[in-house]
RNA sequence: GGGGGAGUGGCGAAAUCGGCAGACGCAUCGGACUUAAAAUCCGAAGGCCCAACGGCCGUGGGGGUUCGAGUCCCCCCUUCCCCACCA
């Protein structure tokens, strides 16, 4: 085979395998032999992986190469870049699959791990794999027990009963976040509630500041806004309601509006309010229990899908109005029970203001209870009056203390004077839940935690980590709820340090987001066996300035991962009070997927193009084609393995660059590679001339000093400055695809000129295209003649006055219709434009007047003629 | 119901500030090279009308601002993602 022909895969192996050897992509420490103070740091980080069994489809790898891309780039120009990568182990995907084989879960993972870091390698990704990390390596979860230890030791980690969701297929407690309308996010099972003993993170504490420090954050505004929502701060007061005969007893609820509580006609308290226990004997109690009953039987997904039509029932009490004066009749407030009310938020109970408020108006109606106007609506706005509800804000009416007020000073008014009767204040609610933090699984860190004979509850030492997982043949959860843990009798037994008193061990695990809290700290020193790494290492290398992943993780990993941060900032572990300073989302990879005419999914491999639609195989049906996710049952997932063997690697990531921009999710088509290939090629033949022997195009080998430009070797320096311009300016978006479209430009240019390309330029322009096409880059860098990586010189600059052109074509528009082109000096004046101009468009203005003149310098003139 | 995106050729997409819509690529068509094919190179191509010169229309739809709108404003439609009785 000629030694001049492009041969991906010989390029790809080769220098693969060469810089692993030269440990290219390694970055050392502070402290460590070829660190430089000097440089600046970047630390550009992916979320790391599950590591499946079924391996990285082409939509997981859109990311990586993104982030390789800037990372290179990064590199060149002089910084110290951190790019690591590793495994988000623990999980239940893998221990579903070890209960079906009987496999351990950590044979399993070491297979899919190698899988996932064979394909990573293969595309040529950069990652710095000395410091790869695995949550489920003892010596990484040791540090996560660690790090649980110093929140449990701040009362951040509790225990609670609490009603909790419980799938009986995966026999787990699962969290709040991972069950929708009622069942399993993961194999959409069905759950149910039930009370178990589980640890709690109280991340509650820390919503203020996770809500505040969002704000300094260079983050997409969705992701924001998902945060805040999920935050749910709202302000309002706490009111306390003296109950009829009840003694000193009172009913707390919580409002927004509190200036609306003269117009509370009745009150409502979430089924698992505490208050019905109590209820006197009777018909009312009969009734309560048999609702109650009915509510708790029902999932989530009933009671919330059968939101249109309320509920409830009276419960034969009555709530006072603390501020109305005891002789008026509307102060006696009857209280009801309903399911519409949430007993997880604010105090679990209402005061219901039918007139302002939808919820309460159509509950009012349903039951028919009296509704009350005391906010008048501004001007033409309906209300109460036309028999519909008013949320919004207006002026107080039939309100005796605050008649008359805006609803903003009925607010504060109303405030002082539950103060001054101490019946209640202004209180803050956040929709955010504690977190619930532990598992009944075996695959998940052990806490680190110990049960006394006393009761206690205490953290093993420090000199006692890890506590690693029992080695188990059944992994299955008992059907009980127990924790397969708790099967290892052995394992469970053990002794308390401090005292001595034997001991044991809490046979819970936590949850697969514990290890992706905290990784990215790891990754700046990986190795440290003292601490879960060291205050110069984060002190150098932290916030993270980059890191990219999908919008799932809006919300629970970037939540949980920013609280756990800010907790070790309050420790002193860390030096910044976020963990990402720039976020960003790739879009996610979507595929073409058929319909047949009834509108169902045809498998792509049962497709065939036929004139300029589609068929299915072996029939005349015509098929739609439509955009879908990569799923393997519509058989479009797409490995990148495959397309790497056809076309290399190069070819891969400049495809998936070149599909559109990072942040948008578009339709793979393998049918497009091609293109990129040929890119590839075509930049090939400009530098190595197939035919021949020699390793460059004699032109190439010769270095020739340009003094001054001219002809075919001045267009091209123009066309490579141009290109670079929209190279650097494309990392701002990270929409590569036009820095991809500026060098095929580039080429356009230089290859018809190719004996006027000279070296400097080809050096140039091979740098250039080392970030997305690494392994050709360095291919033609070492044909060069050079002895380094290209991936360790500088990054070209543009050199601005190759920008422009000094002759410019305007275009001549009349009345904004493009009508014709004058070309002029760059230089020209503006009387010389307007004459060149006229002359172009001529026949346009003949027999018109010219009334007025837009002259844009450069671009464009306009005649606005009558 | 609420929040956030998106809608541009047959397809993926470009288009700093409001200034030549469709760059770049795919597929398509034509040409060169070839015994032939592939590959490669050169060229055409938004739609409609026209023999042609050329003209008209055109960025989901309808209004508006402007000399000029894919871009700004108002209304509407479609679609994707997220949250959904949070008082």
């Amino acid at each position: 085979m000629n030694e001049n022909a492009y041969d991906a895969r010989a390029i790809d192996e080769r220098w693969q395998a060469r810089w692993e050897r030269d440990a290219t992509y390694r970055t050392p420490n502070p402290g460590e032999p070829g660190f430089d103070a000097k440089k600046p740091k970047y630390y550009v980080l992916d979320m790391f992986p599950y590591p499946s069994g079924s391996g990285l489809h082409v939509g997981h790898a859109v990311g990586y190469v993104g982030t390789d891309v800037v990372a290179r780039k990064k590199r060149m120009e002089g910084f110290q870049v951190l790019h690591p990568m590793g495994w988000d182990a623990f999980g239940l995907p893998a221990e579903q699959y070890a209960i079906q084989t009987g496999k351990h879960p950590r044979e399993s993972n070491a297979v899919n791990t190698a899988n996932f870091r064979r394909q990573l390698k293969k595309i040529g990704l950069s990652f710095d794999w000395s410091r790869e990390v695995d949550t489920s390596d003892p010596r990484f979860f040791r540090w996560t027990q660690w790090l649980f230890k110093r929140l449990f030791e701040r009362g951040l980690a509790y225990q609670a009963d609490v009603p909790v969701w419980w799938c009986e297929e995966l026999k787990t407690v699962l969290a709040n976040e991972e069950v929708i309308n009622g069942r399993s996010e993961r194999g959409n099972h069905p759950c149910v509630r039930r009370p178990l003993k589980q640890w709690m993170l109280r991340i509650t504490a820390y919503a203020e500041r996770l809500l505040d420090d969002l704000e300094g954050l260079d983050w997409p505004e969705s992701i924001k806004s998902q945060q805040r929502e999920w935050i749910g701060k709202s302000e309002g007061a706490e009111i306390h309601f003296a109950l009829e005969g009840r003694g000193s007893e009172r009913l707390s609820v919580f409002t927004t509006r509190p200036d609306t509580l003269f117009g509370a006609t009745f009150m409502v308290v979430a089924p698992e309010h505490p208050l019905l226990k109590s209820l006197p004997a009777g018909a009312q109690r009969e009734a309560v229990e048999a609702y109650v009953r009915a509510a708790s039987a029902k999932s989530d997904l009933e009671r919330t899908d059968l939101a249109k039509d309320k509920s409830g029932v009276f419960t034969g009490l009555y709530a006072l109005n603390p501020l109305a004066d005891p002789s008026d009749p509307r102060a006696r407030i009857p209280v009801w029970v309903a399911d519409y009310v949430l007993w997880g938020y604010g105090t679990g109970a209402i005061m219901s203001v039918p007139g302002h408020d939808d919820r309460d108006h159509e509950f009012a109606r349903k039951f028919d209870l009296p509704i009350v106007e005391v906010v008048q609506p501004p001007a033409g706005v309906s209300g109460v009056a036309q028999g519909t509800c008013f949320a919004g804000e207006g002026v107080a009416v039939n309100s005796a203390p605050i008649d008359g007020l805006s609803s903003a000073q009925a607010k504060q008014r109303i405030l002082s004077l539950l103060g001054e009767r101490k019946v209640g204040a202004g209180r803050t609610t956040y929709r955010l839940r504690d977190w619930l933090f532990s598992r009944q699984r075996y695959w998940g860190e052990p806490f680190p935690l110990i049960h006394l004979p006393d009761g206690k509850i205490v953290a093993v030492d420090d000199s006692e980590l890890p506590v690693v997982l029992p080695d188990l043949a059944d992994f299955k959860p008992a059907a009980d709820g127990s924790a397969p843990l708790a099967r290892a009798k052995d394992w469970i037994k053990t002794t308390h340090k401090a005292s001595g008193s034997p001991a044991l061990r809490d046979t819970d695990t936590m949850p697969g987001w514990a290890g992706s809290c905290w990784y990215w700290l790891r990754f700046m020193d990986p190795h440290n066996d003292r601490e879960p790494f060291s205050k110069a290492t984060e002190k150098y290398w932290g916030p993270v300035d980059l890191y990219v992943g999908g919008a799932a993780h809006a919300v629970m990993h970037l939540l949980y991962g920013r609280f756990w941060h800010k907790v070790f900032f309050d420790l002193g572990l860390v030096s910044t009070k976020e963990p990402f300073q720039r976020l960003f989302n790739q879009g996610m990879i979507t595929a073409f997927a058929f319909q047949d005419p009834s509108g169902r999914l045809v498998a792509s491999d049962e497709i065939v193009a036929r004139g300029d639609g589609w068929v299915r195989r072996g029939s005349d049906e015509p098929v739609a084609q439509i955009v879908t996710k990569m799923a393997k049952s519509l058989k479009n997932v797409v490995n990148p393995d495959d397309i790497i063997a056809e076309y290399g690697a190069d070819s891969f990531r400049l495809y998936e660059l070149f599909m559109g921009p990072l942040a948008d999710s578009k339709p793979w088509n393998t049918r497009d590679i091609p293109g990129c290939r040929r890119f590839v090629e075509r930049v090939w033949r400009l530098y190595v001339d197939e035919k021949t022997e020699g390793a460059l195009r004699p032109t190439l080998a010769i270095d020739q000093q340009v003094e001054s430009r001219s002809g075919d070797n001045l267009e091209i320096e123009r066309q490579l400055n141009r290109a670079l311009a929209r190279v650097d300016d494309s990392f701002r978006q990270l929409n590569f695809n036009t820095a991809i479209a500026a060098m095929m430009e580039f080429l356009n240019v230089a290859q018809p000129r190719s004996a006027s390309f000279d070296r400097g330029q080809a050096s140039r322009f091979v740098a250039m295209l080392a970030p997305f096409a690494p392994h050709m880059a360095e291919e033609l860098w070492q044909r060069l003649g050079n002895s380094d990586s290209v991936h360790k010189s500088a990054w070209p600059r543009v050199d601005a006055s190759f920008l422009e052109n000094d002759e410019v074509e305007y275009a001549v528009q009349v009345l904004g219709k493009l009508r014709g082109r004058a070309k002029l000096a760059k230089a020209a004046a503006e009387n010389e434009v307007i004459q060149a101009a006229t002359l172009a468009v001529e026949s346009w203005l003949a027999g018109k007047t010219v009334v007025k003149t837009i002259v844009v310098p450069g671009k464009l003139v306009n005649f606005v003629v009558r």
